[in-house]
DNA sequence: CTACAGCGTTCGGTTTGACGAACACTCGCG
DNA sequence: CGCGAGTGTTCGTCAAACCGAACGCTGTAG
């Protein structure tokens, strides 16, 4: 039997914290979702016992897979620009692979890919403590990194920072697109 | 995205099969779901909404983790084009962000980069039980996946399958390269 | 054959989740 | 100041999820 929590309040704080983070109004949210705003307001104070379409259009609507809605919330800076770090060479294949990060067991880590474009800088609130993100760009260039310490980077270049304290990500070139992996501990 | 199924023929099946695996009639899973057993019989048949509480305590009575009366079986390769699932918009700046898979706590993710060449096919041996790889495309053009399935991706293309069965990639242009997540457990 | 106990389904009645309109509020603009 | 567009909230109404009782069915005693 594993089901601690009670799962009406765990809904509640993951749909506020899941659509803070997608940065949209309750408003918008509830318009992609196809539902009430009345409905979605319920739903976010805690009170309401959505059915399964419901949150399901949610967690559509979101972009984020069913389960997260239901389970419980369970600085250096680093950068290796492309081609700066040792390659191994796969044994008669032309591979080349790059270590970039380590895991540390007990850690789960969210892949994303993020499209940005320029002119407006998006600043991301700051996550739950011990929070890690990496990045590999996979196209143009970015400014990223903590608010206080941005770096630049380009194509293959990796970059790794604290997501526990506020960090902003700026497209400088139209098209750039990264490889965003959000590691939660 | 990931959420390709009608979730109510899921759960549907999903509860015959795990009640069937307990062992117990319909009957019984009621009283101790503390549900009428027409709710129930409704479940099953596929006609009904349940509500996420509803659903809660047949979990519970089943002994069986939420996610499982709800996620459907997943065939184990899971491709992502580009641009197929929804992208979420952060507040103001122009980025659009996609979850491709999220961590599951007590694994462990490595990133790395990989770099191909066409005219080779790297052939990888099984990594240990458990294992699971996910790919995002950078640039060119890639075919890899378990032996016997594999796909073609391209840029923003996403993949995952299971990493503890021989599996290959193999570059079908010059300058392909991808970003790789290898989870353990 | 009758009686009983179990099974899963189907039938009205009640509770409640979802809807949409109206609401109070804040902000930027003229 | 008024005005509009945006936010999130609170109402009344309706459909539906859930309930309990009744039903038909099968097998096993007695």
């Amino acid at each position: 039997m594993q089901q601690p929590a009670p799962p009406l309040a765990v809904i509640a704080a993951a749909l506020r914290r899941e659509r803070d983070r997608a940065g949209i109004s309750l408003t918008e949210l509830a318009r992609r979702a196809g539902l009430a705003k009345s409905t979605l307001s319920q739903l976010e104070s805690g009170s309401g016992n959505p059915s399964i379409e419901t949150l399901w259009a949610l967690g559509v609507a979101l972009g984020v897979p069913f389960s997260r809605l239901v389970e419980p919330p369970s600085s250096p800076v680093r950068v290796v620009r492309a081609g700066s770090s040792p390659r191994v060479r796969a044994e008669g294949a032309d591979v080349y692979g790059t270590l970039l990060s380590a895991g540390v067991p007990g850690t789960r880590r969210d892949v994303y890919v993020l499209e940005l474009e320029p002119g407006a800088r998006r600043d991301a609130d700051p996550h739950i403590p011990g929070s890690v993100e990496h990045m590999v760009v996979a196209g143009g260039r970015i400014r990223t990194g903590p608010v206080d310490e941005l770096v630049e980077v380009g194509p293959g270049d990796y970059v790794t920072f604290p997501g526990d304290v506020p960090h902003s990500y700026e497209a400088l070139e139209p098209g750039s697109w990264v490889i965003l992996v959000m590691e939660h501990r």
